[in-house]
DNA sequence: TCCTTAAATTTACGCGCGTAAAGTTTTTGA
DNA sequence: TCAAAAACTTTACGCGCGTAAATTTAAGGA
């Protein structure tokens, strides 16, 4: 490698024996030169290791390369892990991917979307926190860059949704439950942070209803995103005033239930199936930590490898035929059943 | 608000009644200009909500305003944690934060370098993943942009270090186990991750020594990042095989606790200080999820509100001099014990 | 071989802003 | 009140690259 500095894409070209325009050509498509250019410039590059600036391109081009992620709340695993499962097709795409996490709150969302246009991304892929995002704002920006929704739905707001069935998956965990032993309990927030609670809620009272149940639905006070705290504590009160009119439980997400399970713990109550448990848990989304709950969750997973692909997809699609979604897509993902030890 | 848009800095100099060169020297410091000034660009400002293009600012500008931050997994609650904070710190001080994930693995670390390298950062704050690391890579990369390490140490690479006292912090734990109870056997990876677990594994044998007790250090199988499930295999092994000497283990992290705390539960072995229990089980972090284990986790805490602040300001430090540091500095930051029920 | 077509080159302009230099106006302080 | 200092305006150039138009060169087929 030779060590005399590039300064510009007019010096790469001079030492590589190829004009500028037909550089600059390589660099936004490799493909798009003859081979025998393509070799030059590539050999070239090998030798003086140059790379344009991308200051000077986002500056030039319509459109970057840029691609947003927008999660509520990056503390919690979950949504790491989908972060991350997103921002690996957005890098196998060619694009640049700039997380953001809200932070649970609305006005960071804002902040972050107010941030994001000004990078001109090609397009957004965006989680939203739900329930407390400022609907206009997003819906404004959603106007301005191309952006898919994911997890939680803001309805008619962005190209597309991708996410998982909570009506399929509530359905599953709640017939299984009520095939292995008592029909259960449903225990949620009630001021829940996104509209799939609400789904899940409405899931699991029609299907009760409809095998000739009667549900309950137990909600907790709390508000912010420290689930397992507020599950943690809701299930001490609960418990304590003995509210649960089955010994089973089905908790409107894992992060609930681990706190659950915590307070249960603390309280002396058995968890399981096995003889000896005086209760079950289940809950939903097959988070990351559940498989180490004491003890372990079962749950209905959610799908996010698919979730993510398909999000990540649509979104590609509007980038490169270059238009709006001629209607607003709703994908959702089925939900599997895992089970583990808690019920 | 007026619709009319401005397209540059040109035209919202015009409206505003001032000259270009004025505004573009507003944008970059408004205290810069006298207050009259001042006033009526901010007057135009409401009107008309123009920005400057951040992409022709950053091409022109020595230095851009956007600061790295590297993390070597994001989906750890620790680091996602650590992240927010350092992030908060960044946009405080007038930078635009630039997240990167390492997810584990030591060509995204680089790549993620490279990419940074790319976007010209004024700083970047960097947790490297440590022993895993292209240490030579990451030095050349330290001696193009300032970058100030966190959380793990590559001795001489960086401008600083920035913090766990991790001998500090596990004589502290061992001392509060000896005093309360058997002393603790140590349970490890065998191939950690990171330089912070050696320092926990020598300063553990160190205070046993000093103290006149037999050290006994379990190191399970495993690479990567599934701690917990490490952990989880690492301990039902060990437990089967009755490798401990005493009835108290301290664990290298709260991860792998996580896991150890899962297995056990499993065995049936009840775990804590009360009457009936088996063995007492210790972290080391305070982990956001050490609150939810059963039963809840005592463990060290890791200060790292002020490891954050401390990095970031280090960094501003750096920055605002536009000098390197005269002599690499490392500053490590005292564990708290935090005494829940497991221990 | 020649002709058609595809590809590369030359030339030139523009993107939006930083910034320097020289000249002008306003503010400040005694 | 007046001169010095501070702030502003005008003018002008450059950053590194995208991209269009006209021209030249190379590739491929009968």
């Amino acid at each position: 490698m030779d060590d005399s500095k590039i300064r510009n894409m007019e010096e790469f070209a001079s030492v590589s024996g190829i004009s500028r325009p037909t550089v600059s050509k390589y660099f936004n498509d490799p493909e798009s030169v003859r081979k025998s250019t393509r070799a030059r410039i590539e050999a070239a590059l090998e030798q003086y290791d140059y790379r344009p600036n991308i200051y000077a391109i986002n500056q030039n081009r319509r459109s970057t390369k840029n691609v947003g992620i927008v999660v509520p709340y990056l503390a919690d695993p979950f949504f790491a892990e989908i972060a991350r499962h997103v921002e690996t097709h957005v890098i196998g795409a060619g694009f640049r991917p700039i997380l953001l996490s809200s932070h649970g709150d609305p006005g960071q969302e804002i902040g972050n979307l107010d941030s994001l246009r000004a990078l001109r991304p090609a397009g957004v892929l965006m989680a939203p926190l739900g329930r407390a995002s400022d609907r206009a704002m997003v819906e404004a920006f959603c106007e301005e860059v191309p952006t898919v929704l994911f997890d939680s739905n803001l309805e008619g707001v962005g190209e597309a949704f991708v996410g998982h069935d909570n009506r399929q998956a509530t359905e599953n965990i709640v017939k299984y439950l009520c095939r292995t032993g008592e029909p259960p309990v449903f225990f949620e927030m009630k001021t829940p942070a996104n509209p799939n609670a609400n789904r899940r809620r409405n899931a699991y009272l029609d299907v009760m209803r409809a095998h000739g149940h009667e549900p309950q639905v137990i909600s907790i006070d709390g508000v912010g995103w420290e689930f397992e705290e507020i599950g943690f504590r809701g299930a001490q009160k609960a418990l304590a005033a003995r509210e649960f009119s089955t010994n089973t439980v089905l908790c409107s997400n894992d992060r609930l239930a681990i706190g659950f399970l915590s307070a249960a713990y603390e309280t002396g109550l058995r968890i399981g199936v096995g003889a000896g448990c005086a209760m079950r848990v289940a809950g939903h989304d097959d988070h990351p930590f559940a498989r180490f709950t004491c003890p372990r969750l079962t749950t209905i997973s959610q799908d996010y490898t698919s979730i993510a692909t398909k999000a990540a997809e649509t979104l590609f699609g509007l980038i490169e035929s270059d238009a709006r979604a001629a209607s607003r897509e709703t994908t959702l993902f089925d939900g599997k059943l895992i089970l583990r030890s808690s019920a």
